[in-house]
DNA sequence: GTATATGTTTATGTATACATTAATGTATGA
DNA sequence: TCATACATTAATGTATACATAAACATATAC
């Protein structure tokens, strides 16, 4: 029924836990507290363990535990680069993909959703919304591969969330560019869509890193 | 010792079978049999398939083995999208870093030893030599992520290579890419490195997936 | 002859036991 | 006091045993 092995469990349970700040960057945990924690033996602790460890969230050193690993202000620099590359590959196939209005309902109502929480003041309900248009652009890109990668970055991202979300200024300039790529695409501007798409991420990237760098979370 | 455990063994093993065409690809093999093979328990060899589940090599797929991961054309023009855009980037930073000389000898060497292949008609060598030439290009746009993701992408190139390497034309355009890109990033011409390595890529990703598809090489 | 239900087989998912080995602590000597 | 060698500890790496559940085959009903 349920149909969901413990392998599964641990590597959401942990994500959930990793996100959520519950397993701090930087701690180590033992294969066997993780293992008591989540109820389970430690064999699918340590297979879900290999996996987030593919996924960059976690490192396994031997005999050191399992370390959440950090991420610094250098990582978020090369993690915002691949990004940006790759999101504007997506929204340049996209807008080649002459897709219709209906193709993208996904896309504009995220839009929408961002302007609302915006108006409302709701950072985590604008984070959500945004997440949702990022995932959505790079899923119309048509390439799994690229939206696998993407995914795993967009992870490490999210880590940072917790910290940036609140003293990065109010995402203004986004939400029209959001605009601006989303029309690209629905008229097919192939250029426009792709270099705007950049831009926005490449901005993106130096905020977060200057907000990062001043803040010292370079080892955390 | 030679301390290396029994999953890094598996892993380069499977590898190297994998590579060697010895475990063909859309092939599936019991857990149970490759232990045997490899001279070791399942556990081992249950944690280095999900290590190579994870790099896009093999397949767990529940109750059916595992499958060594098919590549075809369509996984090919994936693959050289993202190669394309991951491996420009690295060459505007390494154009952006103001590299000497020296520091790129490494590539300057690789450059050479393909000329000299191609002039002995030794595709294999040339083969090697551009697979170092790449790797070093991406080396020198210091992001480590990008390395991994690049290295993850061309392992899954080199599978189809023993297809299409006999079959393509000979690559004499590209010794004369490399160096333009090379003397690009030597006198700091960000663009030109760019957009140089951007079309050498996007020309091979052309090439090969015609290739391919001509070649039936869909499901395989 | 087809389709459904039932039984059998068997590969995997998981738990557990054990061997290995790195890290820590202790003692000895200078 | 410090350094080195040794013993101890304990976490991981690996093997093994077993429960589970999917795939296959068989049989039965229509």
């Amino acid at each position: 029924m349920g149909a969901m092995s413990n392998v599964e469990r641990a590597v959401s349970a942990l994500r959930q836990m990793i996100f959520a700040g519950e397993l701090p960057p930087g701690s180590d945990h033992l294969e066997s507290e993780l293992a008591e924690q989540l109820g389970m033996s430690r064999t699918p602790v340590r297979e879900a363990a290999l996996m987030l460890q593919a996924q960059g969230l976690v490192e396994m050193r031997p005999r050191r535990g399992i370390r959440i690993s950090p991420v610094s202000a250098t990582d978020m620099a090369e993690i915002y680069d691949i990004l940006t590359e790759l999101e504007s590959l997506a929204a340049a196939r996209a807008a080649q993909a002459q897709y219709s209005k209906s193709d993208l309902a996904t896309l504009a109502t995220a839009i929408r959703d961002m302007d609302a929480a915006l108006a409302a003041d709701d950072l985590r309900a604008w984070a959500e919304a945004d997440d949702r248009f990022h995932r959505e652009l790079v899923r119309l890109g048509r390439n799994a591969r690229l939206s696998m990668v993407v995914s795993v970055m967009r992870d490490q991202v999210r880590r940072a969330r917790a910290t940036t979300l609140f003293m990065r200024p109010k995402p203004k300039q986004s939400n029209e560019d959001h605009r601006i790529v989303y029309q690209a695409i629905a008229r097919g501007d192939v250029q426009t869509a792709h270099d705007t798409h950049h831009a926005h991420r490449q901005a993106a990237r130096d905020m977060l890193v200057a907000l990062l760098e001043k803040h010292q979370f370079h080892g955390l």
